[in-house]
DNA sequence: ATTCTTTGATTACAAATGTAATTTATAGAG
DNA sequence: CTCTATAAATTACATTTGTAATCAAAGAAT
């Protein structure tokens, strides 16, 4: 199941909180961009009929909640990435920024602390 | 400039070895996947109207070149996918590939090697 | 109970995308 | 010099996407 850049941006929102309205969405929304109101219902009803997110009814308005787990749908969509630019692997990602000067000591730092753990999990 | 995941696709084919001719980029393109060679033909058109690639007359045939830098390309791509789903940054993106297991020990050397010559250009 | 208001449902619509078929021009064959 | 095969240009067309406006139903206010 594919959603769309929009339709990921309000698939974020309800992961961030949820059960939520879509006043809750648009709100949530525009602390960062500005999302007419209207868009968002029918991105909302788009991810509904793609069974992203299910609602429930209370009283007059609906309560959205994802039916994708974040984890999940962003690895997949971190792999297809992948595969379309690298081969499917992370270093050469990395290897990129890293020679396009986009990475910081606190990245550096960052991938350190995981790789460190990574070797304790696969001894 | 936003170019389509086709014409990625395409670009990817006249990146590897370019000026190249539109049968070039087909038979290149069939290694990997089917290609209707009437698709890649309209895609190439495209690029070349969002100026992404150039060609040059030879003959009855056309010589395609890239216009746009790969290395600068993707590391745009890769910026704005980071951005949607990891905060900009890379590191969130090797941890969720470390906790989803999909990290193997080649790829960990890679990163540490990354990370030496990071670490040996910025003292 | 009737009207207003809010919220979900339906409809709209252009641009982008994937995927090709048809038409046209032209280099090469005879 | 004419005909044909091939490559490029043009046209096609359904689907997806972004972005809303309009319609309809159901509580809330009076």
């Amino acid at each position: 199941m594919e959603v769309s850049k929009a339709e990921f941006a309000i698939l974020t929102a309800i992961w961030t909180r949820s059960p939520c309205t879509a006043k809750d969405v648009v709100d949530r929304l525009n602390e960062q961009d500005s999302w007419h109101e209207k868009t968002v219902k029918t991105l909302l009803g788009r991810l509904v009929k793609k069974q992203a997110i299910a609602f429930e009814k209370c009283s007059r308005h609906y309560l959205y909640s994802p039916l994708i787990d974040k984890d999940e749908y962003i690895v997949k969509e971190s792999d297809n990435f992948l595969k379309r630019l690298f081969g499917g692997k992370v270093s050469p990602l990395v290897a990129s920024f890293a020679k396009s000067e986009k990475l910081s000591q606190s990245d550096v730092d960052e991938l350190k602390k995981i790789i460190s753990d990574w070797e304790q999990s696969n001894d």
